[in-house]
DNA sequence: GTAAAAGGTAAGGGTAATGCACTTTT
DNA sequence: CAAAAGTGCATTACCCTTACCTTTTA
C-alpha cells in the first residue's frame, strides 16, 4: 500500500528502498535485475499482501515509536501530530487512496472528538495517567485540559465488549474479595449522596478499564446495573402513566422514573422521541418534498455556515424547523443514511461496490483492534471515500462479517483473516449486463429531470478534475480499477491516479455513473485459489487501464427511488460479486 | 465563610437491533 | 418463475458525554 504509492512517485526506474531494504517478505529483496516499474511491479505480485500489510503496518508503528515521520505521506498509518491532543495510535486506518493504489492528497487528519487509543505501555507518565484517571473525578474541562498540559490520553466512546468483561469481572472480583453480597455491591453502586459512596470501590473498578476516566464508568455502571434496565418496547399503560407523570412532575426525569418504572433517561428518551409532538409526527417514507425540504434546513444550517454537515448538525432543531412532522432521529437518519450521500454524490445516489467492500475491508483490517466494538466507525471514511456515513459502514461490516460462515465462533483476527483473502481483490470478472428494466415504482417526470441534470452536472464535474488524457469523459477519474489490496500497484506512469479532485465533495469510486466499457474478461479468479494469481489478474487489468465499472445510482426502495431508478436501469453493468454475499451485486 | 471539588440530573448527540418492502440472484 | 439472498429504508430502544446546578469538603 504504502509501498505501491510511494513507488508511483518515484520515477521509472527508481526503486524505493523501503522495498529493498530486507523488511518485506520478498523472495528477492535486492529485486535484482529488475528493470523497470513494470517488471518491479510483477515482482511484488509474487508477495502475500497480508504480510505486506502487517509489514507496512509496522513501518508506521516503528516510525510512531521513534518519532520519526514515515515515508513522506505515503505510511498505511501516519504519525500523529504532536498538538497536545489526545492520541489516536493504532486507530487509524490506511487511507483508501492508498488502499487503491493512489497517491494521497493529505495526510489523514485525526477528528477532534473520538475515541482514544493506547498510549505506549509501561511509561511512569502511564501509571501516573492511570491513577488520575481512576481516582479524580475530573470534568470534561479538566479533562481536556490534562490532555492538553500532561499529554493524558483518556478513552471516550462506547464500552467494547472488552470493556464490558473487565468491568464485570472487576465487579464480581471486589464482591468476593469484600464478601459482599449481590445486595451490598447494589447498595454501592446505586449509594446516594457523597457520604455514602465508596470512592475506593469505583477506583478498583475503573482501574480495570484503563484510560477511562472514573466518571465514564461510574455513569456506565449505573446504567448497566439498574434494576429498571432494558425494559424493551412501550407499552399503551406505560406511554399514558408516562404522559401523566410529566404533566403532574414536569421534565423532572428522577421523578417521573418513579411513577412509570423506566430509568429517567429511557422515560426522556420516550418523551422527546415520540410523545412530544405526537400529533405533528409523519411516520412513513418521506415524500421528495420532505426529503428536499431536509436537505435544505441541512444546508442551511451547516454549509451556508461552514459547519460539517456530517458532525455539526442539531437535530433536535432540524427537526423543529420542519415543523416537527419529523422526529431528530428520523432526521438524523435520514440524513446520514441516505441524503448526505446523494449530496455528496452530485444528487444521484451511490451504490456499494465491491470496491468500497474492498476499502471498508482493508480499512478495518489496518485497525489495531482485538474486537470490532472497538471501532471507531468515524474514523473510516477520508477524503477520497466518504459517501458512506458511519453507520452505513458498520452496517455494510456487519453484513460483510455475517456472510463468514461461523463467525459467531471467531475471533475477530479470524474473521479478519477470510475477509481478507476473500477481499483480496476487487472482482476481476466482466460484470453481468444487468437491470434493463424499469421499476415499477412511479416516476415524477420533474425528479426524473432533475435527476438527469444533476448527474449530467456531476459527469461534467467529474470530467473536469480529470488529469487523464486517457480516460473517456464518462469514466472515473480517481479509480484504480481492479486495485489490489495489497495494492502494490501503483500505476504505470501514463495512467491516472487521480488529480486533486474537490475537498471533500465528491467520492472517486462514486461520482458518475458510467457505461461500463467493454472489458476484456480476465480468467475468473476464485477467492480460495492463491492470492497470486489474483495479483496476476489485477495486474493486467491494471496494465489495460481497465475501467472498474461504475455504480450507478441506487435503485431500491420505495420512496424516493423513484427518481433515481431511471438511472440505476439504465446501464450500471457492474462488476460480478466473487463471494455474492456481501455486496450490493454490483 | 469561601473556593474548589464532587455529585446528581437534564439535555445534547449518537448507535444497535430489527423488521419490512423491494430488488437481484440463483 | 419461484425461492433465496441481498439491499435500502424506517423505527425505536438504548447509549455516552456534557452542561449546569447543588452539595460537600478542605
Amino acid at each position: 500500500m504504502a509501498a505501491a504509492a510511494a513507488f508511483a512517485q518515484t520515477g521509472q526506474n527508481q526503486i524505493p528502498s523501503f522495498l529493498t531494504d530486507g523488511s518485506l517478505p520478498i523472495a528477492d529483496p535486492n529485486f535484482a535485475g529488475l528493470q523497470n516499474n513494470e517488471e518491479v511491479l510483477r515482482a511484488l505480485q509474487e508477495l502475500d499482501v497480508t504480510k505486506l500489510a502487517d509489514v507496512l503496518r509496522s513501518f508506521g508503528q516503528q516510525n510512531q515509536l521513534q518519532g520519526q515521520p514515515d515515508e513522506p505521506q505515503q505510511q498505511p498509518i501516519p504519525s500523529i501530530p504532536g498538538n497536545g491532543d489526545a492520541l489516536h495510535v493504532g486507530q487509524l486506518p490506511a487511507p483508501s487512496a492508498l488502499l487503491l493504489g493512489q497517491p494521497l492528497r493529505n495526510p489523514p487528519k485525526l477528528p477532534t472528538s473520538t475515541a482514544v487509543s493506547m498510549p505506549i505501555a509501561g511509561t511512569e507518565d502511564n501509571a501516573e495517567h492511570a491513577h488520575l484517571l481512576s481516582t479524580r473525578w475530573l470534568t470534561p474541562q479538566k479533562l481536556a485540559e490534562l490532555v492538553k498540559t500532561k499529554g493524558v490520553v483518556y478513552k471516550k466512546g462506547k464500552f467494547s465488549v472488552t470493556e464490558e468483561e473487565q468491568i464485570k469481572q472487576a465487579i464480581e472480583q471486589y464482591q468476593r474479595q469484600h464478601d459482599l453480597t449481590l445486595e451490598q455491591i447494589r447498595e454501592k453502586i446505586f449509594a446516594k449522596g457523597m457520604k455514602d459512596r465508596d470512592n475506593a470501590f469505583w477506583s478498583e473498578i475503573t482501574s480495570h478499564v484503563p484510560q477511562r476516566p472514573i466518571i465514564a464508568v461510574y455513569h456506565y455502571v449505573r446504567r448497566s446495573y439498574h434494576p429498571m434496565k432494558q425494559q424493551g418496547k412501550w407499552t399503551k399503560e406505560e406511554d399514558a402513566a408516562l404522559k401523566q407523570a410529566i404533566v403532574e412532575l414536569g421534565q423532572s426525569w428522577e421523578k417521573v422514573s418513579g411513577k412509570v418504572g423506566r430509568m429517567a433517561g429511557d422515560c426522556r428518551d420516550r418523551w422527546r422521541n415520540h410523545i412530544n409532538h405526537a400529533e405533528d409526527r409523519v411516520i412513513g417514507t418521506w415524500t421528495s418534498e420532505e426529503e428536499d425540504m431536509l436537505t435544505r434546513i441541512v444546508t442551511e444550517m451547516t454549509t451556508e455556515q461552514g459547519k460539517d454537515p456530517d458532525n455539526e448538525v442539531f437535530w433536535t432543531q432540524v427537526a423543529a424547523k420542519m415543523g416537527n412532522k419529523r422526529g431528530r432521529q428520523q432526521c438524523r437518519i435520514k440524513w446520514t443514511d441516505a441524503l448526505s450521500k446523494t449530496v455528496k454524490n452530485s444528487g444521484s445516489k451511490p451504490r456499494w461496490s465491491q470496491q468500497d467492500a474492498f476499502i471498508l475491508v482493508h480499512k478495518i483490517a489496518s485497525f489495531d483492534v482485538r474486537d470490532d466494538s472497538e471501532i471507531d466507525w468515524k474514523l473510516l471514511n477520508d477524503e477520497d471515500w466518504n459517501l458512506w456515513s458511519a453507520h452505513c459502514l458498520q452496517r455494510r461490516w456487519l453484513s460483510l462479517k455475517r456472510s463468514v460462515k461461523g463467525y459467531e465462533e471467531m475471533s475477530h483476527q479470524e474473521i479478519m483473516d477470510i475477509l481478507r483473502v476473500k477481499k483480496s481483490s476487487l472482482p476481476s470478472s466482466p460484470p453481468p449486463p444487468r437491470r434493463s428494466r424499469v421499476t415499477s415504482a412511479p416516476h415524477v417526470p420533474t425528479d426524473v429531470q432533475q435527476a438527469e441534470a444533476e448527474q449530467a452536472q456531476a459527469q461534467a464535474q467529474a470530467a473536469a478534475f480529470v488529469s487523464q488524457p486517457q480516460a473517456g469523459p464518462s469514466h472515473m477519474p480517481f479509480g484504480i480499477p481492479h486495485a489490489h489490496p495489497g495494492v502494490m500497484f501503483a500505476p504505470p506512469p501514463n495512467m491516472t491516479v487521480g488529480g486533486p479532485g474537490p475537498s471533500t465533495m465528491m467520492n472517486a469510486t462514486h461520482v458518475v455513473q458510467a457505461p461500463a466499457p467493454a472489458p476484456v474478461p480476465p480468467p475468473v479468479v476464485q477467492p480460495s485459489e492463491v492470492m497470486q494469481e489474483e495479483a496476476n489478474t489485477m495486474f493486467r487489468n491494471v496494465m489495460a487501464n481497465q475501467e472498474e465499472p461504475e455504480a450507478g445510482s441506487s435503485s431500491s426502495s420505495s420512496e424516493s427511488s423513484e427518481e433515481s431508478s431511471e438511472s440505476s436501469s439504465e446501464v450500471s453493468s457492474t462488476s460480478s460479486d466473487d463471494d455474492s454475499s456481501d455486496s450490493d451485486s454490483d
